[in-house]
RNA sequence: GCCUCCAUAGCUCAGUUGGUUAGAGCGGCGGACUGUUAAUCCGUAGGUCCCAGGUUCGAGUCCUGGUGGGGGCGCCA
């Protein structure tokens, strides 16, 4: 009895004529004769050839969508036109019925929303199985992108006391009986009684603790899961994804406009590269679903070709204040087709970025130096006192991609705007020291990994990109 | 948080100005078929029309409220 192998390597070595076993889960049974099976260790499948006569009937029955079986027989060349070997079953062994009339998956379109609902069986659909095994591909590629590059991987706190980054609403961490808060004598939450001795919350970003392994190895990234607890509902937002966070010493704001350039069209490269199979399948699947929409509204470019012209120019760069310009001087703003006014001072709206990366420029589009009124406080001044060194990389379809900055290396700088905002100064005091002792110029910016997942596959939910999608109201799987 | 749309068979959907017994395709189940590639052909079962209330002689259809979901916007990655 030959041991299991894995369909990935009968596909690729075909040792034709020789006894194999495979195990893998039923695609389709075909006039009950052509079995397709697949096992997860490639995107293709094997067709298994089954001469009915010779198997009992009750076990035929059994071979249903997504059953599990293991088959034993030789491999031949085949005879059909789609695939290059096949497997004459000599035994077939069911590992797990997949009764079809109580099973919710069924071998035909089903809608992304229909899939959510049943997310312990989803992946095993071809689109989602696309998805997963790009998202593991991505996942890789960042790690060897920067592991190349001389980058150190710093793993930062998901749980944190730090409540000054304003990266966004926080979810509380606590080990106090929500039923019987133990209070203070003036009546507040007595924190000393929780187990960290103090308040604390999930992460929203790393940058922080990121800034302080830059200021000693140099280039370092951070890959995590962070958390918002915004109530956001919009198909690019959840409430905990993954984000990259890179963070350079020694950088400036167009070193950081470089690397990121650089990072991302690795990623695009590497998932063309390693995953054709892939790429291809959600390529017609995108097609596809965009039939159903009026002309006006499908993407210009096919998923492939977008990806390919992404890495064939250069992103262009222009800064905020050059942006606005443009798009006073733009057609939907001259015809009234905003619904927010461009202005200098505001934050560019969603429909203002799509503008200028579908329609003025339509390719990646990487803007800088925005009013200083508008972002972080960790934002270095620029020397017109009116904008900061941040950069935001903007893309089609998903918006932004990217956010970063050059950080405040200066002291005296950074302590005035933390004043001036507001932000209680006493919890950033190991970050105020970085600038005291042996600080220097640095840069760095975060990349939410869903959405970069939801772009080189095309999907359009960022749901859909990630196996357990976090969102407000949602948290069964 | 704001705005908007949707909810009919297991799935995707149709269902006319409110009218009698609610339809299709796919899937399921039963059968035929030994080279299929979304196989094909024949037959068959399957419905609390999301929930509650209201208008009406009569509601899948209209109104109100609720629940669930989608999309847009804001916040951002």
């Amino acid at each position: 009895m030959p041991r299991r192998t894995e369909i990935a390597k009968l596909l690729s070595e075909k040792p034709i004529g020789t006894e194999v076993k495979v195990m893998g889960w039923v695609r389709s049974f075909r006039a009950r004769r052509f079995l397709i099976l697949n096992d997860g260790s490639c995107f293709q499948n094997l067709q298994v050839i089954v001469d009915f006569e010779r198997f009992d009937e009750a076990l035929l029955r059994k071979i249903q969508f997504h059953a599990c079986v293991a088959v034993q027989g030789q491999l031949v060349e085949s005879q059909g036109k789609d695939q290059e070997v096949e497997l004459l079953a000599e035994n077939i062994e069911l590992l797990g019925a997949c009764p079809a009339d109580e099973y919710p998956l069924q071998p035909k379109r089903m809608t992304m929303e229909f899939l959510r609902e049943h997310a312990h069986f989803r992946m095993r659909t071809l689109t989602l199985n696309a998805v997963f095994r790009m998202r593991h591909g991505l996942a890789y590629a960042i790690h060897k992108y920067f592991h190349d590059n001389g980058f150190y991987y710093l793993h930062t706190p998901i749980i944190t006391a730090n409540d000054a980054e304003g990266a966004g609403e926080m979810f509380h961490v606590t080990t106090l009986d929500l039923a019987c808060v133990p209070k203070t004598e003036d009546g507040q939450v007595d924190w000393k009684q929780d187990f960290f001795e103090r308040p604390t919350n999930l992460t929203v970003s790393g940058q922080l603790e990121a800034e302080i392994g830059a200021l000693a190895l140099g280039k370092v990234y951070t890959f995590g899961p962070t958390f918002r607890a915004e109530n956001s509902n919009t198909t690019r937002h959840l409430a905990e994804f993954w984000m990259i966070e890179p963070e350079m010493a020694f950088y400036d704001i167009h070193d950081n406009q470089d690397l990121a350039e650089d990072f991302v069209k690795y990623l695009i490269s590497f998932a063309l590269k390693h995953y054709p199979d892939e790429l291809t399948f959600l390529d017609q699947r995108l097609r596809n679903e965009e039939q159903h929409l009026p002309k006006d509204k499908r993407r210009p470019m096919g998923l492939i070709e977008m990806l390919e012209f992404v890495l064939a120019h250069d992103f262009v760069r222009i800064t905020y204040t050059e942006a606005i310009e443009r798009l006073r001087r733009s057609k939907p703003f001259k015809k009234g087709r905003f619904q927010f006014e461009p202005q200098w001072g505001a934050d560019l709206q969603a429909e203002h970025e799509r503008y200028l990366v579908e329609k003025e420029f339509k390719k990646p589009v990487i803007v800088r130096d925005y009013p200083q009124q508008i972002k972080a406080f960790y934002m270095r001044q620029n020397d017109d006192d009116q904008t900061v060194a941040a950069m935001d990389v903007l893309f089609p379809y998903i918006g932004e991609v990217i956010g970063g900055s050059q950080r405040e290396e200066r002291h005296e700088r950074l302590q005035q705007r933390i004043q001036a905002m507001g932000i209680p100064e006493k919890e950033l005091w190991w970050y105020l020291e970085l600038r005291r002792f042996g600080g220097c110029p640095h840069s760095g910016f975060g990349l939410g990994f869903e959405r970069m997942v939801q772009f080189i596959t095309g999907m359009g939910n960022i749901r859909d990109v990630i196996p357990f999608p976090r969102t407000p109201g949602n948290a069964e799987f």
